[in-house]
DNA sequence: AATGAATGAGCTTTCATTCAT
DNA sequence: GATGAATGAAAGCTCATTCAT
């Protein structure tokens, strides 16, 4: 309860965060958004800078354990069915966050203290990426998955791929639109992913059969 | 001569961006760096607004003319070899251009205005990726490529790979080293372009069968 | 207490209007004026237009407030006595604010603002005159003047004489002399209301029968 | 042919003066409008101050020398019919001119300078009210005025209530409407100038039948 | 005479931060 | 902890004026 401003006023920064923006952010809005007297921003927190720096931080961390929470159903379905809602979980995860994170660019002190954290506290992308390569080891175990596969660097393409959609959506400004986004997801996953299945003929046969 | 300084001030302003970031990039900094009076950007530009967006499409113009210079050598060396070059020189064009690019997720403002642009003059990534999908139908022409690939698709994911890694690799702070960033491109080639060449005829013949 | 800055400003701002005029009025000399800081005007009022906005209507206020309390004596003394004193009361209500409120013709911006206030909020001369209207109706009824006189229009040319010679003392520079403006006024009254005050019973009868 | 861009400047200057004040008056919006370079009105004029001194000054003396051009038709009509189309000419003779003369008040450097030419150049209102007063001591000789009246001090009122009426209707902002004026100005006569034409029996007779 | 790029002082406004209450 | 008035430095921008051409 004692610490109830002190999250009123970081949620009221990542919301004006997210739709208005690093730059024209400001103590006087975020005082406003989070219904508290401007002063009050400074007993919680020693300046702006380290305001925002937790709100990006906080966001950085929730983006880590989304991947974290990644529909990951080892040997069920098909492994294309699989990646598909794999990927879109992702693109959901980042879709939101994207433009907060990437607010780091427009402020070199930010970014530096941001790189810093990354590094030090293992927040950096190939962390959130460890459970998507956990999961492609495990089919390929199962067999499911060609052995030829690299499942760490796969796991970032994919991990890539689908981050750089949820930038790309938000650059257009479209709001996510989960046939849109499916769609797309399947025909990178098609296109790209043709060779990583096992090619031995029993488990084409299986596998195809099963699709229809 | 007569544009000298007008070019003094973009030239100015994109260092600035480079180097300092949207947030921290004052008139008043440029008019130092370009060694001009403060009240000259105004005789040349509407507001800072426009300065910046000029500054910004010119980047995006100048990565598009990149994009258009791609070494696409049809038919020459391996494929993988030929795609490896041009991912490398996709993320040249666009390393130094995505920290300015992304920036303007912080500022709505300017987000917006850049948004109409993007879509009116045919600046957004689907214009850039034109020549790569060419190439890669060429290529699928000459039976170097397999049929079954949507060229559009995988030149659209090949460019989102190139461009997100030099993302990250800004997101890190790491200055470009070509041997660093072939690696990568290499292996990610490995990994996912594993069955985009023409197998031997019986596995094709299998697998395309299959697929209808 | 809470609102002293508030008014040390509007003060300010209208001794400042008052001698060096709107053209060369600045926030900068405000704020030094009413010795507060330059960004408190911006806390109390939205913009330098509000500010100008908020002190031109007190004084019009003022003026009106002025207005019902002109020494209206129905039925003492004679009335053209009377009329002079009421018209230096007008005369010394709008000495000091006409040239305020002349300045606006100066500012577009201003002028449409004031315009729209003074519909909306009846601050127009026309409800600035209704007590002298209703003073000289009174006197009418005493038959201490003449019927055929429309007294809303007589209130109002007594106003608009009174103003004018307030505008133009200023325009001369000339700073307020009691017996020139009484002069002033007393000749004013004695060429154009000559026919205001009943005439003898045979004068009266033929001129309004004619009127019919 | 040599002084075209002279006059150019004046003119513009006078055009923006009267659609959108002095206070937003630039040198650079003067050039535009005049379609020459902003550098040349310094060719013409020593700085901004003179130029707009020069405008105020010309149109000073406009209004004179309307004031000298009233439709005096002695002995013809009635008198109120005259009076009625001279306080008309008068109207307009100001209202196009009162923005910009009042505009003085918004700058005391050019109220200070404007006072000393009012006086030494004989620009003052006094001057520009010579002709009516001439006019109506003519009507006076005539018998058509009576002898009670002081003819210069009945010119000034007249004066007033004519520009004290286009200054208020620029204030509301009221674009000139012949009907509206003249109907303002023929209750102003009525009301106010009852007693100024000559009582004798006769005259008043014959001039009612007349309107009749 | 004419141009318009260039200047720089000064304007209005913003905003992180402090502090008395 | 909480308030919001107050500060003052610095931001973006305006504009009269100059000057090389």
């Amino acid at each position: 309860m004692l610490n109830d401003n002190r999250q009123n006023i970081i949620k009221a920064t990542n919301r004006l965060l997210q739709t208005h923006g690093l730059v024209r952010l400001t103590t006087s809005k975020i005082a406003q958004e989070a219904k508290v007297a401007e002063g009050l921003i400074y007993h919680h927190f020693k300046d702006k800078a380290e305001l925002i720096f937790e709100v990006v931080q906080n966001r950085v961390q929730e983006a880590k354990n989304l991947m974290q929470n990644l529909p990951l159903e080892v040997g069920k379905r098909t492994l294309l069915e699989n990646l598909e809602n794999i990927l879109f979980a992702v693109y959901h995860a980042y879709h939101e966050i994207t433009p907060i994170i990437y607010s780091i660019f427009a402020d070199q002190h930010l970014h530096i203290r941001m790189q810093e954290i990354i590094e030090k506290r293992e927040k950096g992308p190939q962390y959130a990426i460890k459970g998507l390569a956990v999961y492609l080891a495990a089919e390929q175990r199962l067999g499911r998955l060609s052995v030829a596969v690299d499942t760490p660097v796969l796991a970032k393409c994919l991990w890539m791929l689908s981050t750089q959609l949820a930038m790309l959506e938000n650059l257009m400004g479209n709001k996510p639109d989960e046939k849109h986004v499916r769609n797309e997801i399947r025909s990178y996953l098609k296109n790209i992913v043709i060779g990583i299945e096992p090619q031995s003929e029993q488990k084409k046969k299986t596998k195809f059969k099963k699709k229809k």
